[in-house]
RNA sequence: CGCGGGGUAGAGCAGUUGGUAGCUCGUCGGGCUCAUAACCCGGAGGUCGGGGGUUCAAGUCCCUCCCCCGCAACCA
């Protein structure tokens, strides 16, 4: 017998910072369904997870909690496992980056490449924040201050290890030119090619020295490895690569599907590749970035009590209503949405009504009818009957097209489109009618068999999605795991007559809609109530969202501020500030937050400057002819093109969406332009 | 003109090479009584974002405008 073809499939590695919520679940379940549809179809199946647990995120949690990092980290995976356990994920491996043969696996890639001279040393100039501890880009400052503790940055220049991503890129854009499939969906490619790869790649810093939870440079222990190259790691050393035995490497690499959120689609078909590309090995064939899971009231976030949990959801209405839920109704590529009334709709009219009703429907005319043994179908065939037997026979070859493309739903789709089929059969046929009459005994059990082997047909294709349900079905209808519930053989016709056909319970109970969404609006009010609560005395940045509080705590910031840090007098007197009168004021192109101005500073000519203030000024030509102050003597910078030449003053209350703010225009209007301020 | 994706029934979506506008949910009416008050059928509901063009024929092709959403850039 030929070798079975292999399969591997991944999920994101997650970030062990918090549970997972809904969108982490979403994911996985997808995966696993993927990888039990291969498993099905004759597929040796490598599925993997697992944890990314590295970084200064981590190191700073667990020092807040006053444990080790591992202690940290192996409390939250912890939980990973439950739920996995819980949903019935069948992954083959968890990975963690803890793990010590990965850690020595990218020891070993991170030294190949320097040896190489794909990663060189060379210095990194940033903004640091000595007392955090953190390197902070341009952009993630907050008023040129730390955004974490608020006090003011340093530029500072580290020496650090680079990654020549540039070298590569022409042959990453020949593949993903070559290779349509590479990224999907394809939207996905045009926004790689056009806003990364096209304009250019920059070496990427792949090392740190600000934190020490990660992996050592083996060559320089000042240096731990960046997260990315770390992360990404995983897909190749989980699987022996650069260790002693490679043999699931060997037999598995290179993946078949990385499935991926879309938010790291980037890190997935740039850096990724491009390792593999200087590693000398081959590429992923295919990372697909599926979309997300978009809550009805807006996102997710802790402070709003809204986080959805698996862990809650599947205790409430078992794990196959939410794993068909999650693979139901997430299109292709793009987002669904989550919703209460959205999940139990699902349940109750496909899971319920369509499904389980149509079982339960069967079973009892079988029981009522021939004492629960199933009729050999010995009637002549009828029209309706051809229809519905030519449905389920192409049934298997539909759901591979789907799977194929991974058009989850779809295949679903497929399934229930049997169901619904079966269902309608019922009603042309009736049965209960036939019942009535000893002439049309054999026809009513032709149309019992038919429908029992529908229905075996159903549950075998939904096993890869509904892992407890399908069983359940089976057992109903007296049949036995082995070839009758096996893919690869599926017949139409191989259901034995005289199959003792047994109800059962609801395979999935009809949810009062009504009642549970009640219920479940008490228990989110309580839940943002205890969010409410919790957050006041501790308010981290993700917590402090809430209206109420940001403007006081804003306020207690703006008046500890300036006694924080006392200037010098040489220091205040290098800043130069004048009074502008301005000339014009118009909207910047292509920008949504900057106004143009020009300004009379007393040059003898104008000046630009550029002020991110357009949302609380949107009517520019209101401002001409007042005065405003200025800084003057700031470093010209370009923005959108355009060189501004200082800074307007304003004042400003209030941060993130409640941000408001007014420029500083209570200067004496006879003051001219240029009039020095000090 | 930064790149890209969209605007089709109350909601969510399909509409392949131009040829009667469909599906799921909801809604209204009917049928059935085997079944989890489930199932089946039918009706209502659409100027296919606006305008222009090509064509015997445009949701579909071309031009143009408007609006939404991602990503990128940008608060000196």
């Amino acid at each position: 017998m030929a070798e079975k073809k292999t399969f591997y499939v991944t999920t994101p590695i997650y970030y062990p910072s918090d549970k997972l919520h809904i969108g982490h679940a979403y994911c996985t379940v997808a995966a696993d369904a993927i990888a039990r549809y291969k498993r099905m179809t004759g597929y040796d199946v490598y599925f993997l997870t697992g944890s990314d647990e590295h970084g200064q995120k981590i190191e700073r949690k667990a020092k807040e909690k006053g444990v080790t990092p591992q202690k940290y980290v192996d409390d939250i995976v912890a939980t990973f496992h439950a739920l996995w356990k819980l949903m019935n994920i069948s992954n083959d491996g968890f990975f963690r980056t803890t793990d010590d043969y990965h850690v020595k696996a990218v020891q070993k890639i991170f030294k190949k490449l320097y040896d190489q001279g794909d990663i060189y040393k060379s210095s990194y100039t940033g903004h640091y924040c000595t007392p955090c501890e953190s390197f902070w880009l341009e952009r993630q400052l907050k008023d040129g201050c730390c955004p974490d503790c608020g006090r003011p940055v340093e530029m500072v220049e580290e020496e650090s290890y680079f990654f020549r991503l540039s070298k590569y890129a022409d042959r990453l854009i020949q593949h993903i030119k070559d290779n349509p499939e590479f990224i999907q969906p394809v939207s996905r490619t045009n926004e790689m090619l056009q806003n990364f790869l096209l304009p250019g790649l920059e070496d990427l810093c792949v090392s740190r020295t600000s934190f020490k939870w990660g992996i050592p440079v083996c060559f320089d222990e000042k240096h731990v490895v960046y997260v990315w190259l770390d992360a990404l790691s995983n897909y190749i050393t989980k699987l022996g690569f650069y260790s002693d035995d490679d043999s699931l490497y060997r037999k598995y690499w290179p993946a078949d599907v990385h499935l991926v959120g879309k938010e790291i689609v980037r890190f997935h078909t740039i850096i990724w590749p491009i390792m593999l590309m200087a590693l000398g090995e081959p590429l992923p064939k295919q990372i697909f970035g599926h979309g997300w899971l978009v809550l009805d009231g807006g996102k997710m976030s802790k402070s709003k009590g809204n986080v959805v949990d698996p862990v809650k959801l599947c205790n409430r209405y078992g794990v196959d209503a939410i794993r068909y839920f999650l693979l139901r109704e997430v299109p292709f590529g793009s987002d669904g949405v989550f919703s209460n009334e959205a999940l139990i709709y699902r349940i109750n009219s496909d899971l319920a009504n369509d499904l389980g009703n149509l079982l339960s429907r069967t079973v009892s005319m079988t029981e009522k009818y021939f004492g629960g043994v199933l009729p050999a179908p010995t009637a002549p065939v009828a029209a309706e009957d051809d229809a519905l037997i030519a449905q389920a026979r192409a049934l298997a070859s539909k759901v591979e097209d789907c799977m194929a493309k991974l058009l989850l739903p779809e295949a679903l789709e497929a399934i229930f489109s049997l169901v619904r089929a079966c269902n309608k059969y019922i009603d042309v046929t009736m049965p209960w009618a036939l019942a009535k009459d000893e002439a049309t005994q054999a026809r009513l059990g032709t149309v019992l068999y038919n429908l029992a082997e529908c229905l075996r047909f159903v549950g075998v294709m939904l096993q890869p999605y509904l892992p407890d349900t399908a069983p359940r079905i089976f057992a109903q209808l007296g049949i036995e795991e082995g070839p009758l519930t096996d893919a690869l053989s599926l017949s139409y016709g191989d259901i034995a007559p005289g199959t003792i056909l047994h109800k059962g319970e609801a395979l999935f109970p009809r949810i009062d809609v009504k009642a549970e969404l009640e219920a479940l609006e008490a228990e989110t009010a309580k839940a943002q109530a205890d969010a409410a609560v919790s957050a006041a005395p501790a308010p981290e940045p993700e917590t402090r969202a809430s209206a109420e509080q940001a403007a006081p705590q804003a306020a207690a910031q703006a008046q500890s501020a300036p006694a924080a840090q006392a200037i010098e007098f040489p220091d205040f007197e290098k800043v130069q500030m004048r009074v502008c009168r301005v000339l014009d004021c118009q909207f910047v192109k292509k920008s949504e937050k900057l106004l143009h101005f020009t300004l009379d500073a007393g040059d003898g000519q104008p000046r630009t400057i550029l002020s991110g203030i357009r949302k609380w000024y949107p009517e520019p030509e209101a401002l001409i002819g007042k005065n405003v102050i200025a800084v003057v003597n700031l470093k010209p910078r370009k923005m959108c093109g355009i060189e501004s030449q200082g800074m307007i003053l304003s004042a400003v209350m209030g941060e993130g969406e409640e941000e408001t703010l007014s420029l500083l225009t209570t200067v004496d209007p006879s003051f001219p332009g240029g009039s020095q301020i000090g």
